[in-house]
DNA sequence: AAAATATAGTTCGTGTAGAAACTATTTAAA
DNA sequence: TTTAAATAGTTTCTACACGAACTATATTTT
């Protein structure tokens, strides 16, 4: 397995989210990078956050997350407000508009690869997860430069970690 | 395993690769799918393709191909020439120049992988794999759309293909 | 042969996505 | 307290990525 041939395979499995983020753009009117935002918001207390919290969650790039949240002002799905003791800080609040769209149509978005999900046996998809995790291991060029050369030993034991996270 | 954890999961592990792609761009001058280019025309025959070829190698849209194309045109590292009997195609020719970078820089890039993957055990490394072609087919919303309803039996069946299409 | 369709590419508009540079504010250090 | 450093966000620039609309050829159908 070539380092080109897994990095095509990877972009064809992201190309595939994008195509159904454009697809639920055309449908819903947000893109999955929105969405996300919107689902983080409706998770949190009062139905807010600060952009930094954001930016954590889905990790993006904080110039990323400002223009996400620009396109999503703009629609009237989220709204800001000051924080009061700290003016560098805004709160992202979600809209009751926002809460509307959540509440109708994501279950159809969420089910689609759960329904997928459901046909593969439980071992099947704890070893994707696990899988996934690796992946992300491997991947993860920022970790990997802090500790320029991970050991066969190293990686075995994530493996193991992440496999004895995540239990059948 | 929720669909937002795999979403956000593939986000990260998608993310890691466009930073190492902005890092390499900065190095070298060209991003990763540029890369991805000049390499798959070092493959071809005569080192030249058509954009259509190169666009179904990389699965990308041909706009965005189009766009790879004319920046990597603008930097010398490749040229195009109309194809003889057909005015609507134009091969797109590695340069001497493209030839270069490819020769002297990609062997650092490609082994950063490669050094990875050689820390995993052949059982590991054919597990990934397998399960990167599983993601594939679970996320390729493009062909479950063609045959909305897959059965249990059709993902056996497309795991098990996918399993001994790569032996470890 | 003329009309319809298919193929190859490009251009335009929009949305990610990141780095770098910047503003403004807050906190820590001197 | 003044300076330095950290934090929160925004703006600008570039690249990727898509669909839609378009141009220009080729091929197929009628």
């Amino acid at each position: 397995m070539k380092y080109i041939e897994i990095l095509i395979k990877l972009r064809k499995i992201i190309r595939s989210i994008n195509l159904e983020s454009k697809k639920i753009e055309k449908e819903l009117g947000i893109s999955i990078p929105q969405l996300l935002v919107l689902q983080y918001l409706s998770d949190q207390k009062d139905y807010r956050a600060f952009a930094k919290d954001i930016k954590e969650y889905i990790n993006l790039n904080a110039s990323t997350v400002s223009g996400i949240i620009s396109r999503l002002e703009s629609k009237v799905l989220v709204a800001k407000s000051p924080k009061p003791n700290d003016k560098r800080a805004t709160y992202i609040l979600l809209t009751a508009k926002g809460a509307d769209l959540l509440y109708k149509y994501p279950p159809t978005l969420q089910e689609k690869l759960s329904q997928r999900l459901k046909k593969l046996s439980p071992n099947q998809i704890e070893e994707l997860d696990r899988n996934i995790d690796l992946l992300t291991i491997i991947m993860d060029v920022k970790d990997i430069d802090a500790a320029p050369l991970l050991t066969i030993k190293d990686l075995t034991e994530l493996t193991v970690k992440v496999r004895t996270d995540h239990p059948q």
